[in-house]
RNA sequence: CGGGAAAUGGCUCAGCUUGGUAGAGCACCUGGUUUGGGACCAGGGGGUCGCAGGUUCGAAUCCUGUUUUCCCGACCA
């Protein structure tokens, strides 16, 4: 029976007939639909949405997914990293382990079983590796080792969007690596990170590893894979021979601006009135914004941290949650909190006898300023000619700033340029961030007990479908690269019929579907759909078995071209093991 | 979670302002003619106008509530 079966499915997959795949195209753009890849793939026939952030993968999508695990499957062997496949339904205690539940919370999809168990549906997988290798792995001999699977994921995310881009239900390569010492976890990112890259350019996406904001996973270290594109969800920034990337919450640039030094002159209060604003500021009193310091107060863990910025630059919350190892977000104190700390409006915050403030940590772009202008802590106030040290402290100095387009950036002093990008895939050293908290330790060669040092890899598999439609397609269609697209030939008979096109366009198929996989447009359709539909689906190279036929003359497409070629059926078998190769 | 928009046949949309027999194009079914870029002719099927309540002699249309979807932002990796 089993046989049967087998025999049954060689048969489909070597003679695709468009007849019986279920390709359902639309000639008109969904309303609902607003990226580009989004729209192609419903008008392809790719894909329908079942409810917000869901989507079923009708036959084409399911191929192109398919193809990408298998890609995924064998450069993960090619480092030598099995893969295996944990439960989508975890229990809460798992999440409360790790401490991850309060914070993870809202975005999980939550339930309980019969007997009031509080599970849920998994969105990624750090815990649940954690606790299966921290129970079976007992000592350094048995590492390092890393594991990974592709598997459907589950967030109920705020705001699912641009079809597979931000789903609530995808699909996630996932990874993790166990390692003793930091040396072996080192290796595992290079392996991690060669892979990937190759990953990707074997699916045809054209990314930059960034530096990315870890965030408050504990790790360092950490490289997203962008893919620009021009509905991206992140911004990054790169030089033009791309010696630095990073994302914009992280990237640095250097400060062109040097003050004149001069002398210290004494400082002075001066009235300002109706200057809420550093625009404002520099009018009033004619002095460039880059003689304002910028003074805005933070409320991070409950500390009152007044942030100080040259008044040309712009606070970047990342860097500064960082540079303060602050467990929650920095949030900027509301004006009710202005008024009962400092007693003064936006505008009058200051550095200078600020003895409200927990800590005062300044840009480096403050460091090195004469005579500046800062709020006096008093509404409608400023000090000018105000000096660090002499007339205020500064605890810190940090890169506190949002880098902006057109910088040198800090290796090659390039211009930095922006462009929106799909965040496809991320890895970094997690460290002992869960091995700690869900107990994962091992023995080392002295005998002494230590906390497993983990990695973390991903790839956004289902994300990367849309970035790859998004960098590989025009408005009226997709063209895949070859090693994804559904199929790698697409046969197509103009005139069904027509036996002697019926003949040819047989033999081909049969000819070709030994190496390719081919898919054969039989449906009794006009050529004007045919073509159409032919445009969305993106094979990378179509044969058009019309009129020339009795001359044993097919024309040939490139999706990637506009134009056909005319060429003998004799030449055809070379021509396309040369395109394909 | 804040702001905005939308919901009428499978798809795209009109009708709503000013309440009075639910429409168009495409798609679909039957027959015929066609076959190189989304054909044509003839006939046909399909919608309790998201849901609930209210106003009214009468509601797709006015009012209230609710659900869903999309967009912008915040959030998230």
């Amino acid at each position: 029976m089993i046989y049967i079966v087998s025999l049954l499915n060689d048969y489909l997959e070597e003679n695709m007939r468009q007849s019986i795949l279920f390709i359902p195209t639309l000639k008109e753009v969904p309303s609902d639909a607003v990226a580009k890849s989004h729209q192609l793939m419903l008008r392809g026939g790719y894909i329908r949405q079942v409810t917000a952030g869901v989507y079923a993968y009708l036959p084409l999508a399911y191929l192109v997914l398919r193809k990408a695990e298998k890609i995924i499957e064998e450069e993960m062997e090619n480092i030598n990293v099995p893969e295996m496949i944990m439960p989508h339904f975890l229990p809460a205690t798992l999440w409360e382990e790790s401490g991850r539940l309060p914070k993870y919370g809202p975005e999980m999809f939550r339930l309980k079983d019969r007997h009031g168990r509080e599970s849920l549906l998994g969105p990624t997988h750090e815990e649940t590796f954690t606790e299966i290798i921290g129970k079976n792995i007992k000592s350094y001999k048995q590492m390092p080792i890393a594991l990974y699977q592709i598997q459907t994921k589950f967030r109920d995310e705020n705001r699912p969007r641009f079809g597979l881009l931000r789903g609530r239900e995808f699909v996630m390569l996932d990874g993790y690596s166990f390692a003793a010492t930091r040396e072996q976890l080192d290796k595992q990112f290079d392996d991690q990170k060669h892979a990937y890259k190759k990953i990707f350019k074997r699916c045809g996406v054209e990314v930059y590893p960034v530096i990315a904001n870890s965030g408050t996973m504990g790790g360092k270290n950490s490289t997203e894979f962008q893919a620009p594109a021009a509905i991206g969800e992140d911004v990054i920034a790169t030089n033009e021979t791309g010696t630095y990337s990073a994302n914009l919450e992280m990237a640095r640039s250097i400060d062109t601006f040097s003050p004149e030094k001069e002398e210290l002159k004494p400082l002075e209060k001066v009235s300002t009135p109706d200057c809420a604003t550093i625009e404002q500021l520099s009018e009033f009193l004619h002095v460039p914004n880059t003689r304002i310091v910028k003074s805005i107060l933070y409320i991070v863990d409950d500390k009152k941290v007044l942030v100080l910025i040259r008044g040309d630059k712009q606070v970047n919350e990342v860097k500064l949650q960082n540079a303060l190892d602050a467990d929650s977000e920095p949030r900027v104190a509301t004006n009710e909190e202005l008024l009962s700390i400092v007693k003064a409006t936006k505008g009058g915050v200051g550095p200078v006898k600020a003895a409200y403030a927990d800590y005062i940590i300044a840009d480096e772009t403050v460091k090195g300023l004469y005579n500046v202008v800062v709020g006096a802590n008093e509404s409608d106030y400023q000090y000018i000619n105000a000096n660090i040290d002499r007339d205020f402290k500064v605890n810190e100095f940090a890169d506190l700033r949002t880098a902006n387009a057109g910088e040198p950036d800090p290796v090659d002093h390039l211009p930095l340029k922006f462009t929106t990008s799909i965040e496809v895939g991320h890895i970094f050293k997690l460290g002992t961030y869960y091995t700690n908290s869900m107990n994962a330790k091992f023995l080392d060669q002295n005998g002494k007990t230590q906390p497993i040092i983990m990695g973390s890899y991903g790839i956004g598999v289902t994300r990367m479908l849309s970035a790859i439609v998004e960098q590989h397609s025009t408005d009226n269609g997709i063209f895949w690269p070859k090693e994804v697209a559904p199929f790698e030939i697409h046969i197509i008979q103009m005139n069904m019929k027509n036996d002697e096109q019926t003949v040819v366009s047989k033999k081909l198929e049969e000819i070709f579907s030994d190496k390719y996989d081919v898919l054969y447009d039989d449906r009794n359709e006009r050529p004007g759909v045919k073509f159409n539909d032919a445009d969305l689906i993106g094979a990378p190279i179509r044969i058009i078995v019309g009129r020339r036929v009795s001359e044993q003359i097919v024309e040939v497409k490139k999706s990637t071209e506009q134009e056909s070629v005319e060429m003998s059926l004799d030449s055809l078998t070379e021509y396309i093991s040369k395109e394909l190769r």
